[in-house]
DNA sequence: CTAGGGTTAG
């Protein structure tokens, strides 16, 4: 046997290529001086070899040379070589440039090639389904072999079966082929018959499957491993594991693919014990060495989170391959660790391994995790020149996914819009980024988009993405219609979705629809009961929410961080301060959980509001952690409930160290310095807000009539309704100040004249929307109103004269609670 | 000359 070195003047062309130019070509060359460059360049191959005079073109052995064979570049210059040897009528070697090509990743040549073979034999057409199926081409694989059984002579035999019903099982039915195995008498054969079996159980055809099965005369290992596979891929995993213990009675050891298809199912059943035991038989048989087994493993521990023992398996490994790689970045990306992640993506390519799709998905979630906006635009570079997003919808989602967490949503937007094949995912993506973005009209219209679109179908991602969006507004009409839909879907009694319209009817104010929802629902995780627990708190309901921790308690349901956040608030909103005590330390002492700064803000709202401010500030001064805005921003704002103008000023001294960016904490300390007559101090926290240029989250307000919603801005002139609207607010305004009313212009952080000031304040967006509400609805029916930031203090005291005025109850529901006007009064007390 | 069953995912 000649080895690859005698070749490897094939390598060589550009060393050769001088030399070739000074030679007179053959006519061989000339005649394909037409095709491109490499097939020239192979021709020129031919014509001189390694001491530039021998010609080797009649004795070259194919045969020798395709073994030698190691990419697709390789394969075109040996199909050059072919051609100019003139050997392209051989159906051997053709047949066998069709496998090389598919094998190498370079469908349309081996197609090309294919199609040129001029008497196609079975070889051929086997090598062409398998190279579609190899490629993913699962379609054009089946329309290939329906192609040989209807215009060719040619019949299949034992080895197109398993290709073509991989295939199948990839799509939707694969019983036609099955009735041609019949035809042909091939249901005997061991390979075919596990094929079969593995496509029924992929479609989920059981019973088929299993009689295929038990009526298999022999059995092989990879009999048993297609039944079991089949049962994973089609998320059967405890009827996996049952045929597995049914394979270990009759007395056959599992092999290296039958680990690598159980162990996913251990992390997915959560059985880590199993998966211990599975991890011990390894290391017992020797199974370690193999790359599928060792990468299945890393996949595994992260996915328990033991990143400790998915490290190990790693380092242990004598050879990684990618997906190794992809496993221990993928593994430190899904537990919450980015920099590692980006630690060994950095260390993958100084071992140079070139990154695939899959190490791009870690990466962009890792990025932005890690908040690395800078790294964002290298990741969106990176995918573009190799065009994955044309590849692969996955890699699409995760960039456009990544853009949204990071805040560029037009960015996520573009590329959203540049997505060839938009799935579900792509459509819950771009909704989820714009609602967490704030933006809930927009996810709204997304949403609207997805609906039009025939090919796409809602799934639970997308409930979950549109839930809260309808929540954010208060649109209940429409996600009244959602939750129809959601029921249709048979999705209600998913904990997630359940949870989201649990969320959606506590905050559009029906907390008995939130508690009957939450009572269909399983409740064995915190997920629904913070959600109730947390409505009932924004109510003021601090009480219940007390009771449904007592009740979760007794049924055995463990709280988490985000329980307490829920807790804390809800207790600071109904100024129950031993009980937000008693909880901060509950939390600590009987579950372990360190508080975050999340919790360290609740509780500086809970004693600052309830009048201990003093307490609230030496709290501050005891964390353990260092105080952020929030921090800063719940004192300055208990201060200012309490008119406490010296800590007032404190407070707002740190703030302005940590934060100067958010405008509220500005208008905050502005309303301070006006409460005291301090108009000086009232005038400079203005030029201050000037100077630093303040990036203003714009607040809305948003009202839901006659299942229509309408969202207002400050100064909005563009309601069809406008002129009505702006005539009653100059009414209510009269009457009001009539009644005593007096407008606060702390609230106006632009450096105006008076008059302008009070035209800013009328024209708020919380009152374009109640008076809107007032116009549009008969008299003294309720309003309730909803918005993104915390009601304006000048509002807030303007709607209590307006719910007298129009003898009606106004709801508002703001970013932190509802406020219920009634009679001149608010529900939330003392709070301005 | 070709073939079934395996690890990573938004």
């Amino acid at each position: 046997m000649e080895s690859v070195t005698e070749f490897s003047w094939l390598y060589d062309y550009n060393r050769l290529l001088p030399a070739c130019k000074a030679r007179q070509f053959s006519r061989s060359f000339r005649s394909l001086r037409h095709c491109n460059q490499s097939h020239a360049v192979a021709a020129q191959c031919i014509e001189i070899s390694p001491d530039g005079n021998e010609k080797r073109s009649k004795e070259i052995d194919f045969e020798v040379i395709f073994q030698s064979c190691t990419s697709a570049n390789f394969v075109k210059r040996l199909h050059a070589l072919l051609v100019v040897s003139g050997k392209t009528q051989s159906v051997y070697l053709s047949t066998k440039l069709v496998n090389l090509y598919a094998i190498y990743g370079d469908i349309s040549s081996s197609c090309g090639t294919f199609d040129r073979v001029p008497k196609k034999d079975v070889y051929t057409w086997n090598s062409m389904v398998s190279g579609y199926v190899r490629n993913g081409r699962f379609s054009d694989a089946v329309k290939c072999f329906y192609e040989m059984l209807m215009t060719s002579e040619v019949r299949p035999d034992f080895y197109s079966f398993p290709a073509v019903l991989k295939a199948c099982g990839n799509l939707v039915d694969g019983t036609r082929i099955h009735s041609w195995v019949f035809k042909l008498g091939l249901e005997c054969d061991v390979f075919i018959a596990a094929s079969l079996v593995h496509m029924y159980c992929r479609f989920g055809y059981f019973g088929v499957a299993l009689s295929i099965f038990n009526d298999m005369s022999f059995r092989d290992l990879g009999s048993w491993n297609a039944i079991i596979s089949g049962f994973c891929q089609n998320g059967n995993a405890t009827k996996a594991l049952d045929v597995l213990d049914e394979m270990r009675l009759e007395g056959i050891k599992m092999d290296s693919v039958t680990v690598a298809t159980i162990l996913p199912v251990c992390a997915q059943l959560d059985d880590s014990l199993r998966g211990v035991l599975v991890h011990l038989y390894v290391i017992k048989s020797g199974l370690e060495f193999d790359v599928f087994v060792a990468n299945a493993l890393i996949n595994m521990y992260a996915k328990f989170g033991k990143l400790a023992d998915a490290q190990l398996v790693f380092d242990q490994m004598a050879l990684r391959d990618l997906v190794s790689w992809n496993s221990i970045i993928a593994a430190y990306e899904q537990n919450n660790d980015p920099d590692s992640a980006l630690r060994f993506f950095r260390e993958m390519q100084s071992n140079n391994i070139q990154p695939d799709l899959l190490t791009l998905v870690s990466l962009a979630s890792s990025v932005s995790q890690s908040k690395n906006h800078r790294s964002s635009t290298s990741i969106h570079g990176f995918v573009l020149r190799r065009c994955w997003i044309m590849q692969d919808v996955i890699i699409g989602n995760a960039v456009v996914d990544m853009y949204a967490k990071l805040g560029y949503i037009d960015s996520a937007w573009k590329l959203f819009e540049d997505i060839p094949l938009k799935d579900a995912v792509s459509w819950n993506t771009m909704i989820t980024g714009y609602g967490q973005n704030g933006l809930a009209s927009e996810a709204i219209q997304v949403y609207g988009m997805m609906e039009e679109s025939k090919d796409i179908t809602a799934n639970q991602g997308t409930w979950v993405s549109i839930i809260p969006a309808y929540a954010h507004i208060g649109a209940l009409q429409q996600g009244m219609r959602t939750h129809g839909r959601v029921l249709k879907a048979g999705h209600n009694l998913d904990v997630f979705v359940g949870t989201c319209l649990i969320d959606l009817y506590g905050k559009c104010g029906r907390l008995d629809d939130a508690m009957s929802l939450f009572y269909e629902l399983p409740r064995k995780s915190s997920v629904p009961w913070n959600a109730v627990i947390a409505c009932h708190g924004i109510h003021g309901y601090g009480g219940t929410s007390l009771q449904l921790f007592t009740d979760m308690l007794e049924e055995g349901v463990k709280p988490d961080h985000i329980t307490f956040v829920s807790l804390l608030s809800a207790c600071s909103h109904s100024g129950l301060v031993d009980q937000g005590q008693w909880c901060f330390q509950v939390m600590q002492q009987e579950y372990g959980i360190k508080p975050s700064l999340r919790h360290y803000g609740c509780m500086v709202d809970l004693l600052g509001r309830a009048g201990y401010l003093e307490r609230a500030y030496n709290f501050i001064n005891s964390m353990p952690l260092k105080p952020d805005a929030s921090i800063w921003g719940a004192l300055l704002g208990a201060c200012r409930v309490q008119g406490n103008f010296e800590l007032g000023k404190l407070a707002s001294d740190r703030l302005f160290e940590v934060d100067s960016e958010n405008v509220g904490y500005y208008v905050l300390l502005s309303n301070i310095y006006a409460n005291v007559g301090k108009w000086d101090g009232v005038d400079r926290v203005r030029s201050l807000a000037r100077e630093r240029g303040l990036r203003k989250t714009p607040g809305w307000t948003s009202i839901e009539l006659n299942n229509r919603i309408d969202v207002f801005y400050t100064g909005n002139q563009f309601h069809p309704q406008c002129d009505e609207i702006y005539k009653e607010l100059e009414m209510l305004s009269a009457k009001m100040k009539s009644l005593g009313y007096i407008p606060d212009y702390s609230f106006v952080l632009q450096d105006v004249e008076e008059d302008e000031k009070e035209q800013i304040l009328t024209s708020h967006s919380e009152r374009l929307a109640i008076a809107y509400g007032i116009i549009s609805t008969p008299p003294k029916s309720p309003i309730r109103i909803f918005k993104n930031l915390r009601i304006c203090g000048d509002c807030h005291n303007a709607t209590k004269f307006i719910s007298t005025i129009t003898e009606r109850e106004i709801i508002v529901r703001d970013s932190n609670r509802f406020h219920h006007f009634k009679d001149g009064i608010c529900s939330c007390g003392d709070y301005w």
